[in-house]
DNA sequence: AAAGGCCTCAACCGCTATAAA
DNA sequence: ATTTATAGCGGTTGAGGCCTT
């Protein structure tokens, strides 16, 4: 039911940009800004329809594009948030400065889904496969599991290399079959992703909120109850508690509404911080230093520092003696967080029963 | 070296949401 | 309240490069 051309639209150019149109159009809009899309061509001197011109700048000559291969960090986010929000690639896209949605939506579809369906995990739902395709898998991952044991115990070198990827296919291994075989993988009760959960709970704005209360709080407190802390040494932290001053037109606490993540000021101590938007100060007339002297600031909390690069402040922190750069959103649970002694003694346990 | 298949990703298409008239 | 224009989103396509035979 989509709109046909209009006239001005037949005749119009299409297909890839070659460098003089790129170059017209930046120049343009370095000039005068892109104002309206569809009145922009002409204005450039562009054979090309409205539409085509927002993409090319959107999509690729927009000045803080990041190019190039994604990095682990991106890639362990990328997974993470697609847990949560599904294709939803313009959301995921805002916690990727310099990543455009077209970028990520390209990468999941020719990278990140193959990797999780070898993994055993189904792309769509971020749980174990438990169809035929995943027993036939089940060799490898077996494989896997067991070459730890099956090495040189002098050979500290490819003890290293293979610890990783032995680790993350027995956790994942175990997860798969606990599901299959405890209830034929229907469970509604997952682990939560705590990476993603303690994001984002560092960059506090109401999406965040939204999400943290609608899909990871229920698990995380779930699981503490059961006794599966994501951080066994400190207590959870609360949920941070959102000032409606902010957004003085929204009654509704659910309701969701899209909030441009620029800059932020982030705020530590040891190992902890706090993080506040421009956006945010700017709102409400303060500065560093008022916030500093505001009673919303933690006492307890010492430096500040201007961050630019957005890149220092969402990355989650990886654990990297158990990810590799194969990794995916399971070792990053509260399973994965299991002390590698005790996972070692559950899946001994847990394989000698099940194996016999 | 050539042909064919596969993979990647920029760009397009169809549609919806929102703003403006 | 309705219509129209525009922006934005997600799915899909296809050109071109790469790999395999």
């Amino acid at each position: 039911m989509g709109r046909s051309p209009s006239r001005d639209e037949i005749g119009l150019k299409k297909g890839p940009w070659t460098p003089e149109e790129d170059q017209k159009l930046t120049d343009y809009i370095h000039k005068n800004g892109h104002g309206s899309w569809r009145a922009l061509p002409k204005l450039a001197g562009l054979n090309r329809c409205g539409k085509s011109c927002r993409l090319r700048w959107s999509n690729y000559l927009r000045p803080d594009i990041k190019r190039g291969k994604f990095s682990d960090d991106e890639e362990q986010l990328i997974i993470s948030l697609h847990s949560v929000l599904g294709n939803k690639w313009s959301q995921i896209a805002t916690h990727l400065p310099g990543r455009t949605d077209n970028e990520i939506k390209n990468y999941w579809n020719t990278h990140l889904k193959k990797k999780l369906l070898q993994m055993g995990i189904d792309p769509v739902t971020h749980r174990p496969r438990t169809d035929l395709n995943l027993l036939s898998n089940l060799p490898n991952l077996l494989a896997a599991a067991n070459i730890f044991n099956l090495m040189n115990p002098w050979d500290n070198v490819s003890r290293l290399h293979v610890d990783a990827q032995a680790q993350v296919a027995k956790v994942q291994l175990l997860n798969n079959l606990l599901q299959v075989i405890s209830n034929g993988g229907s469970s509604s009760i997952q682990p939560p992703n705590m990476e993603l959960l303690n994001h984002l709970r560092s960059v506090p704005n109401r999406d965040n909120n939204y999400l943290i209360n609608q899909y990871l709080e229920p698990n995380s407190q779930l699981l503490n109850a059961l006794g599966y802390s994501s951080n066994p040494s400190s207590q959870t932290p609360p949920p941070y508690n959102f000032s409606n001053s902010k957004y003085p037109n929204v009654p509704n606490e659910n309701e969701n509404v899209a909030v441009e993540e620029v800059d932020c000021y982030r705020f530590e101590q040891g190992s902890s911080s706090r993080m506040v938007s421009n956006n945010y100060l700017n709102d409400n007339n303060m500065n560093v230093q008022d916030y500093l002297s505001s009673p919303e600031y933690i006492p307890a909390l010492v430096s500040a520092s201007p961050e630019r690069n957005m890149n220092n402040i969402i990355k989650p922190e990886i654990n990297t003696t158990t990810n590799s750069s194969t990794s995916t959103t399971f070792e990053t649970t509260a399973w994965g967080e299991l002390n590698m002694d005790d996972e070692e003694n559950i899946l001994s346990d847990y394989w000698t029963e099940l194996l016999e």
